[in-house]
DNA sequence: CGTGTTGTTCAGTT
DNA sequence: TAACTGAACAACAC
């Protein structure tokens, strides 16, 4: 399930591999994850391009080029990898970047992301649709502003990829654990001591997140109680509840982050 | 073969 | 009218 953390992680996988190849040919063994063109029409745009300097915008990845971008989002279960021509290829590769001297694999088990082409940031705008800042990139002040007039849940805001781009389900529980905050809680009803520590604790978790290449699944984690029956909160020993809060599995320790 | 999975989209509501 | 909510959808593992 792929999150800003685990998409920067892919980012770094690519650009230590792919900037200066060039490409040879594209394969798409599942042609329609290719979302704006025909697999024919993507391997032509980029034959004989070089890959550049990859880019990444909360959960969308740009495969600069020296001609077209190749736009990649990976849904709930992709990954893209680097590999030898010869390596035996995945069964859900859905999409080959034949290079010079390896492949860049985009596996997609359930087919939820995908992969576009661009020419130009407009055509990337129109892909993404509207995205706020990326997640990292959220200074304390912008925050209080990207929140400011918001009616709804802490939690539905920061999911919100017009809000901010990059937080959903386990980071925005993760972040509201660190914050002590209940995902209930109104934006309205949050005090400027509140966004401090919400904000505090999101620059924490993506910073040890991204470190880390994924959350940490460790025990000093709220994303461990996802690994196990039952878990106990780090902090107070308490255990922890499972609920739903806008239609999403949600965690939280009701005595660390009491209820609105 | 039914259930669980979760990012995104969309229909409907406030 | 923008913001919000919840249901539907995607495809597969188990």
């Amino acid at each position: 399930m792929p999150e800003l953390p685990d998409v920067e992680a892919f980012r770094r996988r690519i650009a230590a591999h792919v900037p200066g190849q060039p490409v040879q040919r594209v394969t798409a063994p599942d042609a329609d994850v290719v979302r704006n063109t025909s697999v024919q029409a993507l391997g032509r745009a980029l034959a004989g391009r070089t890959f550049g300097h990859p880019d990444r915008h909360g959960k969308w990845l740009f495969a600069r080029t020296d001609g077209p971008t190749v736009v990649l989002h990976f849904g709930m279960t992709g990954y893209p990898t680097w590999a030898g021509h010869g390596s035996p290829r995945h069964r859900y590769d859905r999409v080959v970047f034949v290079c010079r001297d390896g492949e860049l694999r985009l596996n997609l088990m359930r087919k939820l992301g995908g992969v576009w082409l661009a020419g130009d940031e407009e055509d990337i705008a129109a892909i993404t649709g509207p995205l706020g800042p990326d997640a990292r990139e959220v200074s304390r002040g912008r925050l209080g502003e990207l929140l400011a007039g918001r009616r709804g849940g802490i939690k539905s805001a920061l999911m919100n990829q017009k809000v901010m781009a990059g937080v959903r389900n386990e980071v925005a529980d993760e972040t509201l654990w660190h914050a002590r905050l209940h995902p209930g809680r109104k934006v309205a009803d949050l005090t400027g001591e509140d966004l401090d520590r919400l904000h505090a604790a999101l620059d924490h978790v993506l910073e040890r997140s991204i470190a880390h290449g994924r959350i940490p699944r460790d025990p000093g984690w709220l994303t461990h109680a996802r690994e196990v029956e039952q878990a106990t909160c780090a902090r107070c020993g308490g255990d922890i509840v499972k609920g739903t809060v806008n239609s999403r599995p949600t965690y939280w320790c009701p005595a660390c982050q009491p209820a609105p």
